[in-house]
Parts: C-alpha cells; structure tokens; sequence
DNA sequence: ATCTCCTTGCAAGACGTTTTGCATCCTTAC
DNA sequence: GTAAGGATGCAAAACGTCTTGCAAGGAGAT
C-alpha cells in the first residue's frame, strides 16, 4: 500500500473554479509592507549610516544606547527584515542544511526531520529536504544542487551514493551520516541505531525462543543499512554456532510489496524457515501478507520481526515485534553533530554517534 | 503511538567514539574542488568577460558558437557551478520555496510534500519545510522566517493563522493554500480534495447503511479542515431531514489520543451513537481503540469512518473505511498552481482547485 | 562605396549586506 | 593643559552574479 500511489497512474481528476482576476485590496498599502525596506532606508531615517545600522543588530562593535534605541525604534516601526541572501553573500553562510532521504513515505524519515528541526532550527538553520527515491541519479542531482546553493552542511541517508560520490562534498562542506553505513572519517560523522547489535539483539531473541530455522530479507547490498544490519544477522547465528546458508537470506527492497514476495519465495519451499528477521518493518508487514495468503499462523507458524518501530508496526494484526529505531532522537543526533561542527572554530574530530536501540516484544515473534 | 516521541521525555542514552583527529585525505585537491571557482576564474581562462560567460548561461544574447564552445568547455574542466546565493540576490528569486505544515508525522503530509517535489523540483525549484505543531507562534515564526529568507512563494496548510495574518505575506508573495480552508482571494489560491462533499458524502453513506445516530468528532473550530468537514457532516444530516445535537459534535485535536478520548466521552453515555464520523484517521483509530477497550464490536455496534486514508487506515483492524484525500495529487495541484504564478508575467486569476475524492469501504462501516 | 543594421563583446553599475580602516569626539590621567 | 586612549560613527570595499549602455566589426542593401 505504500507505494500504490508510486505505482497507480495517477487521474487528474480535479476540478477549476476561476475566480475574479484582481480583487482590490482591503487593507491599506503601509509602509510596513513586507520586505521592501532595506537598511539603507533604515539608517536615512534614523539619520546615521548603515555601517551603524549593522552593528546595532550584529553586536560586533559598540554602539550608544541613545542611537541604538533610535535605531532598533526605526526598524520595528519599518518592519525592516534583513535580507538573508545578501547577508549570506557576504558571510559566507546561508544557514540552510540539506536533508537527503531515499523515501519520505517511509514514516521513519519524516520523524528524522522533525528530531533534525528540533536542534537546527531553534539554532537558525532551515533544512532543504530532498526525496531520491533511492536512485543514485537524484541523490547526485541533489548533492550537485545544494552544492550550488551553498547549503552550509548536509544530513544524508545515502543509498547508492559511492566512496567516490560523496568525498568532494565532504571537502567542501560538514556531512553527517544517518543509518548504518561505513565507518569512514573521510565522510562525515555518522548516527546510527548501531543496526548490527539491534539485528544481532533480535535473532538472538528469536533463537532463545526456539526458532531452529531463521532467515533473513534484506535490502540490496551496499545501500543504506542493508550491510550492517545483515551482518548482525550472521554474527547472532555464528554466535550460536551455526550458519544460514544462502538459501534463507534474500535481498530485494525496503518496500511492503518487496518483502511479501520475498516471503513467499521462502515460505513456497520444502525446508522453509520458521522465522523471518526482516531489514525493516515495511519488509515485515509484506512478509505478514504472505503467510496471511498462505495460510500460516504467526507468530505459531512462522516467527516475524521487523526493525524501525514504524506507527504501522503497532498497528497491524498480528502487532509486530521490532528493533525501536528512535527516528526522532537519531534525528536530533544529527542535528547536533552537524551544528558542532557548524559552529566549531578548528578541525572537530570524527565522531560516531550510536543512538540506543532496543527490543519492543509485541505479538509477531 | 503517533505522540509516543513527542510527549515522552526522550533519553538520551547514546554511545560515542571519537576518532581521529585528522585524517590525511587520500585524494588529491584538484581544480575540480567544488564549489571555490567563480565566473572571474572561468571568464580568465577562456579569455573572455565575465559577460560573455554569463550569456553563454543564460543565453539572454548570442553568442558565437566558438566562444561558447570554449566557456562550456572550461566550465566543465573546473567544475564551476554558479551561485545561487549571488544569482537571486542580482535577480530577486531564491527558487526556493516555503511549506508550512502542522505535522509531518501525519502520514498526509509528507506525501504532500512528494507530489510538491514532483512538479517544483523539475522546475529548479527546491521546498523548505517547517513543521509547526499546530501552534500559532511557531507558525507566525516561520512565516517571518520565510519573509527574511526571500522565498520566491509559499505552501501553506494553515491551523491557527488568521486572516491578518497571512495577508501581508499573500501580497509579498504567491501563496497556496493547502486544505479545507476558508475561499478568499486575497490569501491565494486554496487546493482542496473538497473536505465538505468528502464527508458529507461519507455521513450519507453512514446513513443508507442503517444508522440512526450519527456523531461527529472533529478538530477545533476554525483550525485546517475543521469547519468545512464539519459543514459536510451537518449537511448530509440536514437533507435526510435530521439534525444532529450538541451532544452528537465532539471537537478535540486531530491525534489518535484526542479521538480515544472523545470516542470515550460518547460512547459512556446512556443514548450512544451507532455511528462516529471522523475528521480524519489518526481520530478514527483513538475511536478504534476506545471502542475495543469496551468492548464494542466494530462495525457491529459501533460504525467508524475516517479521513485522509493514510497508509495505516488499511493496516488497523478492522479496516477502516475512509475517504480518500490523494495526497500526493493535492501536493501536485499545490505545485502547479504555484508555479502558475512564479512564472506568469501579469496577475493570475484566483483559482480554487478541488482534488476529487472518493469513499474507500473497507470493514469498519 | 556608403549607410544601416545585426552580431558580438566589454565595462561598469546594481542587488543588500558585512567588514575594515580611519576619523572624530569625549574622557581620564598625568 | 595636554596626551593617551576609549567610545562612536562613517566611507568604501568586498561577496558573485545579472543587466544595461555602448562600441567595434562585419554583412547586406542601395
């Protein structure tokens, strides 16, 4: 259901009404009409020069008291708003970040931004999200647009992005890293959930619980978190001293409709698995379709688990137990590490920040 | 579930690892380093004015395919992009637009934001997105934000914001109106999916089927959406000749939380209604749960409708019927009807777009 | 051959800020 | 009474682009 309205053409069913093409104006044109009035306006009327003007409002210079209310009077009574672009040409900085989500659908993301928003904005900075679908062509036109916008740093969740695609960027500007991808100072900081010990935390749950058969569905290698997460998935088993062969790990996409028909690939054998760790809840939900069509019982036929902790995860029959993905928290994370580095003087040193995870135990597993 | 972050103190168990301080980069610094090259740069290489290269790019005058060849030539050996900052700040648009919702963590909205995406990017414009909480001064913080960054227009899904307030704004720049909201000219252009028709047609759904007493739990007045799928509800109850009382219109905030404890509120009284219409669905899953906590069969005793069909109105049981808001096509319509006045040379006419909608019958009515 | 007009290119002035070097005036200390 | 220095304020130069007025050259028309 997720990507129905992706895959469905869309009717353009609308209607137009047409209105009256000028209506006049009831309210009277002031002078405190919006973003007409530059400094230089300010400082004529409050009879000093604009260099004083600027001071009064940066603070990097001293200014009487007498003319600083002067001024300060003038500009409330102006509605004088200074100019961000100008003020960004000048400065070099545009208080503006870029924010680089594979899918804005997946619930996960839009939670990410709101966490981001909470430490960028109160801050000043105002964030450009831009949606890739996970093809690597967008997340390049991206990084070349904000590059020509001068954001003055990036939060990316890349996908298919190289080594190669993301070190000129990282040069020119502070990136963080969200999800679990390579460790790589070269790129920026990176936040994750630690998504190799939350999978690894799961599958070990799921053979405590008596699971002898546990596969896996997994995104495509090398994008986002696939890797790490997969790889928690082998280290539970090896730790339990055995081995999945590679007839219980699939990997398609992160969407509901890629995880149901990777279950049923898996379900339709002799020696099917009875239990499916999957890569994220979406997967998970596709997976409860399959054994739904299939007639399984789960969690009694079939053990299901998730990863991100989405609303719907709650919210489906049977309630899917999960990896908590604190999306909001992991978002803030990002948000701190990309000011740090915003507002730091020197070189700050490479950091990784893993943001706690957990088990939420509901009724799939 | 869907406040779970917000209203929790969030912990902040995190894990960090500092690493190296500096890491010797293993790629060498070429001329191709982002972002550092001017059109002074370009211009000097190719031995020509900066004029020229300027034309060359905008193609405002002619100029001879042997210099032309030669500037796209140098331009591509350094890497040059222009600047945006330096461009709006000559030409007065930012290409940048603004969107002000009340919460990205409902589904609705980041598919708006998608659809948006879909016609504004192509066209080189890129989204600012603010999420306000549904509160006014966050709203009125980001409009002003907007105003000093010079956004070329803005996307508004307006809760608490006022007439006077929007309209200085809608006289500086083209605003589109996002939602149910009161038909003004003067405040934009408004996109709609027709919130009254929508629900006026779901309430005589409600009716055909059986039910005689039909209640209504909705947003605050005056607030998004609220009043006109109020007026809906209202209007499909007047033409079958009825009228709901008081006691039948419960308005709280639009939240799963907010929904349980209206649900709650009606359904503990002697005379309870057969039936709940819904603002939309987060509202209609708080009834969900409220009705299973007393344990009322739904749609046996208690029928429930939503709003908006969101992804998680198809994952809850029973499945809830809902009408269909097409968020991504009202996103589309928003874009369409922005860009009509970004790149119209004289006044448009006010336009009035209705997104058609549709009733999805799924099990809970 | 002369005149006109089109083509092509350049120089310089915006756009609205911040920043820096100087000038002025007033204190304060001697 | 004078020198030193702090407190204030101003003018002008940036930031990187687009735009406009003007000039030089070449082609076509008479």
């Amino acid at each position: 259901m997720i990507l129905k309205s992706l895959l469905m053409p869309i009717d353009n069913a609308e209607t137009e009404r047409e209105g009256v093409a000028h209506i006049t104006p009831n309210v009277l044109y002031s002078e405190v009409d919006l973003a007409r009035v530059g400094m230089t306006e300010v400082a004529a009327r409050a009879g000093v020069s604009v260099t004083t003007v600027s001071h009064v409002l940066s603070g990097r210079r001293p200014v009487a008291e007498s003319t600083r209310t002067r001024v300060l009077q003038v500009i409330e009574q102006l509605g004088y708003q200074p100019d961000t672009l100008a003020r960004g040409l000048r400065t070099r900085r545009t208080m503006t970040v870029g924010l680089l989500v594979p899918d804005l659908t997946n619930p996960f993301y839009p939670m990410v931004l709101r966490g981001l928003n909470d430490v960028l904005v109160p801050a000043g900075y105002h964030a450009i999200v831009c949606d890739t679908d996970g093809t690597r062509e967008q997340e390049l036109a991206f990084l070349r647009e904000m590059a020509t916008r001068r954001v003055d740093g990036m939060v990316i969740a890349p996908f298919q992005l190289t080594r190669k695609d993301l070190l000129s960027h990282a040069k020119a500007v502070p990136l963080v890293r969200l999800g679990d991808g390579p460790l790589d100072a070269d790129l920026g900081d990176l936040v994750s959930s630690g998504g190799e010990d939350g999978m690894a935390q799961m599958v070990r749950y799921l053979l405590e619980r008596g699971s002898r058969r546990v596969a896996y569905i997994g995104g495509p290698r090398h994008t986002g978190p696939s890797d790490r997460r997969e790889a928690g998935f082998h280290r539970a088993l090896a730790e339990a001293g055995r081995v999945a062969g590679d007839d219980l790990v699939i990997r398609g996409g992160f969407t509901r409709d890629a995880g149901r028909e990777a279950a049923e690939v898996l379900l339709n054998r002799a020696d099917r698995p009875d239990a499916i760790a999957c890569a994220n809840d979406l997967i998970a939900i596709g997976v409860l379709d399959a054994a739904r069509k299939l007639d399984l019982s789960v969690p009694g036929d079939l053990a299901v688990t998730g990863y991100d902790d989405i609303d719907a995860a709650s919210l489906v029959t049977p309630a899917l137990t999960t990896v908590v993905n604190p999306a909001r928290e992991v978002g803030r994370a990002c948000g701190e590490a990309l000011l740090r580095r915003l507002t730091a003087d020197g070189a700050e040193p490479y950091r990784e920040v893993v943001i706690a995870n957990s088990i939420v135990r509901r009724d799939s597993a």
